[in-house]
DNA sequence: CTTAGAAATGACAACGTTGTCAAAAGACAA
DNA sequence: TTGTCTTTTGACAACGTTGTCATTTCTAAG
């Protein structure tokens, strides 16, 4: 900036002026500083900016994610994005990998990079350590799952009436014999799924029958273990309702290797690519990760550009895409 | 850091060495530092100590990817964080959606923060306007597709000898008439898969036969069509060669659609999620994201770490997974 | 006890910006 | 011309650190 300032032989401060687009610079001024920084090629250092402003602003937000890699963390991702370009601020994105202390780990960095927002799909149960983080100002929404000891802005997933909804759907193609397969249950959208579950049961007047129940199932291998076994049952499930993506996959493959894939009904939670090219399609309550993500970005930047209402909990809906698993009669 | 260097009675200098672990500092001080700031929960300004360091680092890097929400560039994304999280180095991410002026947005950003270093899926083909990153000590690797007009490290794929190991693949089957649909020719991934694709024809002396060939298919819905007229040809094609994601998946439906996706043999290059359930299963020449991204990272962290070697081209491999479809005979 | 040398500590400037405020230049009226 | 008011410009400090180098404190040998 100092050369640039030689070059135009201008005071440095106006050079700051036209970089940041200040009004009050003469046009000619203007124009020079504008050819000199061409030449010199000058590039804004945005830490110093930031260093120095009195908002601290690094144009710059921080975003944990289960992983960045999974389809719905990183759709959220990318609607994250499309919010924050529009305002000229870039993303930092981490993988949490479900781990509490890699979720602080990120968050603290996140800190001492003085990012101006926060979005966190959770990881921990205790979030009470974000304060000293809003304290300094920083904004701080939550998706897809609540935080814990800490009241902050939320946008989630409607899970149990998600849920409610597919079970109803399978009831309706009369399934009485309805069993669940979920996520493990710390996770707090599996136990709200188990929640929708349990309660639209209860709504149909059908019994709960807990050996229709396998949960803990973390990733397909898992997920097709459990599903095998349900189908040995005596009386055996007429239809399963499968709390989360690769659960549904873990399912459908131990429904296929057991040749009942077009006889016993199949619905699952959040949708999975292709799912429309497997015979039967699956039947699949869809999350809509583009919404979450929007909304959250926007909430955070309500929050940055002043807006100080209490804080809110915003639901996004679900909505059942039938492909033919799930219509499959008793 | 003033406030804490006060509450332990030392200088602020004093910290500085706590917090960066400097070597020289008596236990004693040491730990009343540490329960100092430990107390005022101090969060040390990297935008400050980068801007005042030596060599100006910010433990970040920035990252463009196509997609950040792309199932290939996030696994590129996540095996770069896994490397960079290692030595406390934090990760940009953008999203270029294959437009050369946005990849450069997203460079000039990422230079303003001052990354440590780049990491680029380019969109573009003169990446000569990296030379002043460059100067300004910038790392910068290439990954997925060889950058124009700028000697540097590239990470890439195989392709051209990929799909010459599908086509010899389909071949072996007793294939004769395979037809290749491919991505936009403007990338250059997709033009060498197309030069392998004509090369094994060559090589296995099968005439070339341009009507079976489909170019510039962007997107599901273009490849399912033009795969529907190949599949309208007189004497149809017994195999499909194709050479995206996406485009093995517009071809799949498009042969579900006719009936013919256990007559007519499909080998896609890229692997897709959920293919082993598809029926038949998906044939694909699988690429290795995970040991691409991997590998540019650490290149770029050698680079940051004094390499000075020439620049060099990294090639993964990538491998046949046979699931059926590849496999049907003509 | 002294003294040389090593180890620990601190004072101060500087990194590249922007906020504050004062000074200079221009516009207009009398 | 002068005076007043507005617009444009610049000098300088400060943001929170770390590099440099000088000073103080400790250690161990004589």
């Amino acid at each position: 900036m100092r050369e640039v300032a030689a070059l135009a032989k201008v005071s440095i401060k106006t050079v700051s002026r036209v970089v940041n687009r200040e009004p009050g610079v003469s046009p000619a001024l203007a124009r020079r500083v504008m050819s000199a920084s061409e030449r010199l090629d000058y590039r804004h250092n945005l830490t110093a900016s930031s260093l120095r402003r009195s908002d601290g602003r690094s144009a710059t937000i921080g975003v944990v994610l289960e992983d960045v890699a999974n389809p719905f963390s990183s759709a959220l991702h990318r609607s994250i994005e499309d919010v924050a370009v529009e305002r000229g601020v870039l993303v930092l994105a981490g993988s949490s990998d479900e781990d509490e202390s890699r979720e602080r780990r990120l968050v603290r960095a996140f800190g001492s990079r003085r990012v101006d927002g926060l979005i966190i799909q959770p990881a921990g149960h205790d979030h009470s350590y974000l304060l000293a983080e809003r304290k300094a100002g920083t904004a701080i929404v939550f998706v897809d799952r609540p935080p814990g000891f800490l009241d902050a802005d939320t946008v989630l997933t409607d899970n149990a009436a998600g849920v409610r909804r597919g079970v109803k759907h399978l009831a309706s193609h009369g399934h009485k014999r309805i069993a669940f397969l979920g996520d493990l249950r710390t996770i707090s959208t599996a136990a709200e799924r188990l929640r929708g579950y349990k309660e639209e049961l209860t709504a149909l007047r059908i019994a709960f029958d807990e050996r229709l129940v396998r949960l803990d199932l973390r990733g397909i291998e898992k997920a097709e273990a459990a599903t095998t076994a349900l189908l040995a049952l005596k009386p055996r499930p007429t239809a399963l309702l499968t709390g989360q993506n690769l659960v549904t996959i873990g399912a459908f493959r131990a429904l296929r290797r057991a040749g009942l894939h077009t006889k016993v009904a199949l619905v699952g939670f959040d949708d999975i690519l292709l799912a429309d090219l497997l015979v039967p399609g699956i039947t699949v309550i869809a999350q809509d990760p583009g919404a979450i993500g929007r909304t959250a970005a926007e909430v955070m930047f309500r929050r940055l550009d002043g807006d100080r209402s209490p804080f809110q909990q915003h639901i996004v809906v679900t909505k059942i895409i039938t492909r033919g698993s799930g219509e499959i009669a008793p």
